[in-house]
DNA sequence: ATAATAGTGTCTTTCAGACAGTATAGT
DNA sequence: ACTATACTGTCTGAAAGACACTATTAT
């Protein structure tokens, strides 16, 4: 195959010696990480049990664009490294965590993204257990900081048009930690026509996030939302040892709802394994602690 | 916001003035189509059906490298459009359509992808009504040509190991035409040891395929078969009119197996809207006719 | 009449949702 | 005793899977 000639009577290896990459304007690629994790709030007696919260880390920018504002953990991607190499790399960075669950979500490619130039952006979602995070990542030279999240669906409406629908939804992103609070609004536009379905997402308003990266988290947080019903990648947030309301709660707070205790003990009962030990101290019926079953999910 | 200074003291528009991107090496950004669709094979006597295929499209690559072999259609991203634009324009350069149904699979960034220099490639997935393509893209300048695509799985191995087990797969990919027979096969290792799962897709074996383009469709099949279960895309293979039955075969082939009628179509049932007409001349019973319904899928 | 497809009815099993009930440590 | 949580049983209706049966055209 490599001793083949092309049009101009070039074989692989010439071919190859006179390829000149720098002929054509190239993007600058970088990778944007969604790093979240679940931790508890401050119990509010001795009774209750703590509330649980879902954070993203965020980072602010401390130069332009956007100086002062939140942006995604990231950086470009080396040209000797892999995408995937890029974004664990930027997460040891981080969060000085290896061995992570890490899952790609999308590319997003707009021109205008980014101010300096064009920048084709993939990004990368994390789960990490907070009992293995410590102080990290907090304390860090970068402004990297822990955000609560909150993505609530405020509005809808619906168009029926000749051939089709247009529905629209707006989201509301809220991120708030001690001492900031940022937010945006975030449109998806889903039209079909005939048999076309088109999906546009839009950045209606954003406060104190940096460029399009409001789109980003609610893209991250959907698709989170979605696979939690029918994976087992909620348990990278939990620890090693875990009671089936904790685990619960994660589902809960990911999902901004509340689920039945004893449906979810159905659902869930599959992908975990039950230990001899218990919870103590807690100011009412101690609980069992499970640990999480790998297996097969129906492959 | 933008009258902010950095710690060079300089203020946005400065920055901007003074940012020079070519500092850095930078990727080369392509996007590749996995353009499908399904066509009728020959009756094969008056009396019965024809048969579905699922069919992809491929080109000849004319040049180096990989020259002679079969790659799927796509370009370099301009540096004024975005990536869907680039996806779109190739979509029109090799089908003449416009508007059509497409979605952004994944980007591929492996170090070593292309011989000539570091390319990042972001997968998208099309779905053509095949009646609305007629002889297009078949005696197109460079050589463009439909394949008959399968990808079976052929192997699967489990190991339990201390802390979990390593799930691996094969699948077989063959594509063929009249001219050309070409395949590939690819190994998907699922590893899951304690919470941390992984998933890599590797190339073992590849004949006449152009780069990893194999792993690139057998992924791209994945998502079109889950997808098909639980979204309305399938109807964008489908023509204005069609029968139930049609629908079923393309189910199936896309699925690569046999569906229950009366199940098939209490599912479909809220998809689809009866029309007045029936087809002719089938040597049998004549079917009915549907259109799709658009409609929200229980948002 | 026959071949081949078109189309429908219904039984069973599985799973999700809802709710009601009992159990138990810590103060 | 009381509070807050732990844990289980069961009813319901919806959806998925399996199968059997009837209907209708061109030749």
């Amino acid at each position: 195959m490599d001793k083949m000639i092309n049009k101009q009577g070039l074989n692989e290896e010439q071919f190859l010696a006179a390829y000149d990459a720098s002929k054509y304007d190239r993007p600058s690629v970088t990778v944007d990480m969604l790093i979240f994790t679940v931790t508890n709030e401050e119990k509010k007696n001795y009774r209750k049990l703590p509330e649980k919260v879902l954070r993203l880390l965020m980072i602010k920018r401390g130069d332009h664009p956007c100086i002062g504002q939140w942006a995604l953990p990231g950086g470009f991607v080396e040209i000797d490294e892999s995408l995937d190499e890029a974004a664990l790399r930027e997460l040891k960075e981080e969060t000085n965590i290896d061995n992570i669950y890490m899952e790609q979500l999308y590319s997003w490619g707009d021109v205008d993204r980014d101010l300096r130039t064009r920048i084709i952006s993939t990004s990368y979602m994390s789960l990490v257990d907070s009992s293995s995070l410590d102080v990290k990542a907090s304390d860090d030279a970068d402004d990297a900081k822990w955000f609560t999240v909150s993505c609530k669906l405020y509005q809808e409406h619906k168009t029926v048009t000749e051939k089709g629908y247009i529905f629209e939804r707006l989201y509301k992103l809220s991120l708030s930690n001690q001492e900031d609070e940022i937010s945006a609004v975030v449109k998806i536009v889903k039209s079909v026509e005939g048999k076309i379905t088109k999906i546009q997402r839009e950045i209606i308003e954003s406060n104190g996030i940096a460029f399009d990266h409001a789109k980003i988290i609610q893209y991250a947080i959907e698709r989170l939302r979605n696979k939690i019903g029918y994976t087992d990648i909620a348990f990278n947030l939990m620890s090693e040892l875990f009671t089936l309301t904790e685990l619960q709660q994660v589902y809960e707070v990911i999902l901004d709802k509340e689920l039945l205790k004893a449906n979810f003990r159905r659902k869930i009962s599959d992908m975990v394994i039950e230990t001899n030990e218990y919870t103590k101290d807690a100011g009412h019926r101690p609980s069992k602690l499970f640990k999480f079953n790998p297996q097969l999910l129906g492959e």
